[in-house]
DNA sequence: ACTGGCACTCGCACGGACAGAGTGCCAGGC
DNA sequence: GCCTGGCACTCTGTCCGTGCGAGTGCCAGT
């Protein structure tokens, strides 16, 4: 039926006008910006049906359409095309991230140039401990009784501990522990450093057991725990620049839920590496997030994402453009950390 | 004479009243709730004469008065009294900060707590390098020509940088020196690291000497660099709880500022730990800053500050209450830095 | 099936009136 | 000499009524 596929067409229309005018609109005005090839009237009539539809609605009686959220994942699916990024975008990128000097380093960047390129807020997570392996583990001696051990993953993370040794240590004992922890939990993955446990209790000198209990159980609470996902954000200065209507009420509750980390986080898992995940408005569940859309995409290889990274902002954003600079940074700093 | 007197008495009463009700201040509210002793037509002429040596001053015609900087310096300075912390208080920051697991942990803790207890933005610098010494260095293989090297402060900050080796190296190689870099570096200042390193490549064996020099030239890099002191920000989400009026025009410079830290960070330069330093306005010569305060001090023993923190808010902010959590969270980050 | 026309509905901006808060000043009292 | 009560004045924030413009829904005509 032309009749739909019309429908559609002012949809998008519509889309693509409020997201830039800020703006609702009115079937006389979408007449003049775009060629639909037939007048307001029927534009009005497309707009009845499509409101009914539940994909538009008006603010007010007599003020023009918005989109629903139901409005922006229509057109999200299936009436925006991606939107490849400005050479000098894709420069900005290459200039902006190279020379990290470290994983935090890739990082900040990263978050900075999101925030940038989307005029949106950032979030840049770190890689999870769970997908990660462990590189290298080290012990330094603080005192008598007191150890600290480092754990280096191979996506470049390094987590510390400080462990109250049971008995007094020496220099001897800790090169030894170091040798043994090395041997037994080097490249093995985080998660499955639990069952690497007993063998090395087995195996281990007797008079070393007591010490690598200790060391060990504090080691699987950093190595297992999961809680310890960390997040990078920046950009939150974007959230004051739109118009106040894109929140309802204020942007204080978004802000303080960017501060939990926790909704982002639980979010962030659900990510790959090889599709763009977009929640708009009331999909995030969670009432902080009202109003607001969440895109975001794994980075590291397709089958393996290490984290996640992605922007927030209102429901009223440029989709495509950010879906495109989302996957486009996500996939520079797979890279990045593919090398180190 | 009592004339003096009394009108400081009239300032403190206008900030007190102001700070709390976020409104102008008349002589009428004046002398209902203060019992200056004397009648609001009094108050009047004293407030005449505030005004004119610019100690407050009227939005408008006919509003109450409003301090000034400074109003509110002369405030800080003279006419208020630390506040001393509420049992729960103490106790809360014991509950809070107690439990930490790393350097990470206690100040990312720190940060929340601050911004709760003062309801107001809270930033906390990690501690600064060129204060710190070196506790220990580590070399990670991560290919034949990749190295990484893993610097562990005595603060128990963690710092990591990859090396390009010029030659292929070995794990013996790796070992020596992992060797001769803590000989040769571990409890050295970091500013002073520079001095070691002829003296290092003196005596290196010859086959390690150019690996050597490479490696060193990173270090110091990551050493002596000064740039590379972080930031971490919380409690952003206050900025959105005050009147509106509280900042000229919105929070975006302030939050871009925060966002950016190098301001921040170079008035964290100037705070040593036994005085708490209180920035208002137009004190701190920089734009974004405008009508901000900034209450900070450093954390680590008397003389020697690790870092600082503080908080950032309205001039119109509780400056007794703020000064004494800033001085009590930085005293107790203090004791867990020097523990651990 | 589309179009032009028309009556209708609202929200918003503008402007005048008004009340309230606060001041400055002055003359009188302790 | 300092303080006080009184008074006239100024200015803002608010409320209300009006007019305008944008936009809609519906209907008759092509």
């Amino acid at each position: 039926m032309a009749h739909d596929e019309r429908r559609l067409e002012v949809l998008r229309a519509i889309v693509q006008d409020y997201v830039s005018t800020n703006d609702p609109v009115g079937s006389k005005a979408l007449a003049e910006r775009h060629d639909l090839g037939v007048s307001p009237a029927t534009i009005r009539n497309d707009m009845a049906v499509l409101e009914e539809q539940g994909y538009i609605t008006q603010p007010h009686t007599s003020a023009g359409r918005v989109p629903t959220d139901k409005g922006y994942r229509l057109f999200v699916d299936k009436l925006s095309a991606v939107k490849p990024l400005s050479v000098a975008e894709r420069r900005a990128i290459e200039r902006f991230l190279d020379g990290s000097v470290d994983l935090h380093d890739v990082l900040s960047r990263s978050v900075r140039l999101l925030a940038q390129l989307t005029r949106q807020v950032a979030v840049v997570q770190y890689p999870t401990l769970s997908r990660s392996a462990v590189r290298h583990l080290e012990v330094v001696q603080l005192s008598a009784a007191r150890l600290m051990l480092v754990l280096i993953t191979d996506t470049g993370r390094v987590e510390q501990r400080v462990v109250e040794s049971p008995v007094d240590t020496d220099a001897e004992a800790v090169a030894e522990l170091r040798t043994l922890l090395n041997s037994a939990f080097t490249g093995v993955k985080l998660p499955e450093a639990g069952d690497k446990v007993p063998d090395l209790l087995d195996t281990a000198p007797l008079h070393l057991r007591g010490l690598l209990a200790t060391v060990s159980a504090t080691l699987l609470e950093t190595l297992v725990e999961p809680g310890e996902d960390r997040l990078v954000i920046g950009g939150t200065a974007n959230l004051t620049r739109g118009n106040a209507l894109d929140f309802p009420g204020t942007v204080r509750p978004l802000l303080e839920a960017l501060e939990e980390q926790v909704v982002v986080l639980r979010l962030m898992g659900q990510v790959d590496a090889s599709t763009v995940l977009v929640r708009i408005g009331e999909e995030n569940a969670h009432e902080a997030l009202t109003g607001a859309s969440f895109v975001s995409v794994g980075y590291g290889s397709t089958n393996r994402a290490l984290g996640g990274l992605g922007v927030v902002g209102p429901t009223r954003m440029d989709y495509p453009g950010n879906i495109a600079a989302v996957r486009a940074v996500a996939r520079y700093v797979g890279h990045l950390l593919a090398e180190s």
